[in-house]
DNA sequence: AATGAATGAGACTTCATTCAT
DNA sequence: CATGAATGAAGTCTCATTCAT
């Protein structure tokens, strides 16, 4: 008795998401090079067949997982440009990247380490690149902010700033236990966000 | 006649220095785990023999590279702290710390990505770790630095200070064509030297 | 459709069952050490990797081997065990040994090999020693024979009728095409039978 | 200033003997494929290049190492050809063969081991055939005694003694602790010697 | 949709041997 | 006589990917 189509595709999405779960925990615990196909499928409770009638292979599951985070950078920005004033705006920004990092710095920290892969890596290089490409997009957004705060140099402001709360993110993902990141977030809103 | 010590000493030095720089060459523009031994021989031009000659093995060329790494940060800490006052002590870091991205932005890079692979990479971590203690002692010396100059919480103010470097670092490296480093750093200086 | 469970299950065991052949084979005709992985993968006729699919690695195959040794030794001294009378039971024993040794020289050989390796090999020994603690316990079984078959000094006779057998099975696979092993049976079991 | 020509043969001599020595230290304790050349250099104190001034290869130290088997094996036969009565030509040869496995049981495994190689093993065999064609040429010596010793069938009976005395070499060397060599050695005796 | 048996390229490493000095 | 730097073939093992069912 075939399953409907509707529940069929219900199945792929979940196993979809799935697998992407287990990728992610995987590259994130043993980085992507030293992760196998292996560890994913049997991480995810899948048979590695399976996991290739989903992704063309383990490009593919970094691929799409630098979609998400994408998207997830898109959303915290959206809700950034959502706000009144560019002061709000920055603040959250501000809250979004920190809180972020706070929820899962493993994550963050998997992120990073892509963005830091040798360019000639053949295979990482372009989801890094993607990445970078979407940051720079970002980073125009945020320094029109900048503009309407009425700073003085905002680009230059915007960098530096940029640099702060990538800063503050890599050292907290280094000492997640011991690094006081509300103080620090403090002191961050306190200068930039009049 | 065998060659006489001094000459076999001679040799050992200086081949090993080849293989440390081939090393350095290949983990920075493949990344620890995708160069290869047979990489890091051919662009060292020895045999793959040779350099296990010299070297226990791949972990061993990381150790020694890490080495090097804590003596370059020890030397730009020991420098810094002659300077005679507090102010210009944290601005001989910045300068140290800037200027050595500038220079070789892609070693930056490199011992970023050391430190941000994950914990459970079995040979890996152990370096990263070690980068992190020095880092760590260095970062008391810097905190005493900031007493000094009389912050009003000194251990949150170097916390905030080296998070700020550390991102100008990671973004200079990740942008060295377009980052404009000497601005920022003139910021930075304004920011954290008085 | 994937392969029923019970499919699956034959062809591990099967494959397995091929794998061990083509190890005894090759082990036995270039020595454990001599032989390569290559080698044992050709004989079976399949490739390397599968044969790491089903076992560790190269000990894993000696281990499995002296599993199959040991309980080939066990069930000749339990059909001795069976008998009536103790010289039956001896009688049993010899003819175990000596048939078996008959049959398979070159397994014999294999093992009496691994037996002389030297207790530093860090991998042999294990195995070696497992070996060792089997025909100890048999040892024991046997001198009880001894015991009910009366003689003076049961153990001293029990441990020479060791020796005993175990230079005739020496001898016999060391030269397999000239030694008269009937009649140096019946010899031994003349000696021992009474 | 040179050396004068009968110090050098002296030097050579010694150096000779050194390395024979160590290589049968370093053959008997990690058996003759896994030692490499480099710890029997090690061993003997000199270095890789002068070992191959002396000898060919591995190779060559393992023949130099089985005519001095060979040689010994001579030297206790030819002492029991000395004796006057067959019954202490036997005995001779019971005591130069067990109380040399009680002086250097390791010594024993080795060739033993050497022995039990694969005859495959290109370069094992042919030593391993060259002891073999030793004890077969002693092996009609011995009978000779068996004979002028007036027993029924002095082939058959010498090949159930050397059978017999090659397993109690054979258990010896396997328990040297536990092995109570006197009193088997006693128990041979009178079986054999009468 | 789903499984896991099977492959083969390529990684790290060891070691007998050669050679310049 | 003597050294140890240097080589390269061969070995063990891993892993992304394919394929029959």
């Amino acid at each position: 008795m075939p399953r409907t189509p509707s529940e069929n595709e219900r199945i792929r999405r979940e196993t979809k998401e799935q697998i992407l779960k287990a990728a992610m925990d995987m590259f994130c615990s043993k980085g992507y090079h030293s992760a196998s196909i292996d560890d994913v499928a049997k991480q995810a409770q899948i048979s590695k067949g399976l996991l290739y009638h989903y992704f063309k292979g383990k490009e593919e599951l970094l691929a799409a997982l630098v979609e998400v985070r994408i998207s997830d950078i898109l959303v915290v920005m959206e809700a950034a440009e959502a706000k009144k004033t560019p002061a709000e705006q920055i603040h959250h920004i501000i809250e979004g990247a920190l809180e972020d990092v706070r929820r899962q710095p493993e994550i963050f920290r998997f992120y990073l380490n892509l963005f830091t892969q040798p360019r000639l890596d053949p295979i990482v290089a372009k989801y890094s690149q993607k990445l970078m490409d979407e940051q720079a997009r970002q980073f125009e957004v945020q320094t029109e902010m900048f503009v309407k705060l009425g700073v003085v140099n905002p680009r230059k402001r915007s960098l530096y700033f940029s640099s702060t709360i990538q800063g503050i993110m890599l050292m907290y993902s280094t000492y997640p236990d011991t690094y006081p990141l509300d103080e620090v977030k403090t002191q961050a809103i306190a200068e930039f966000c009049c």
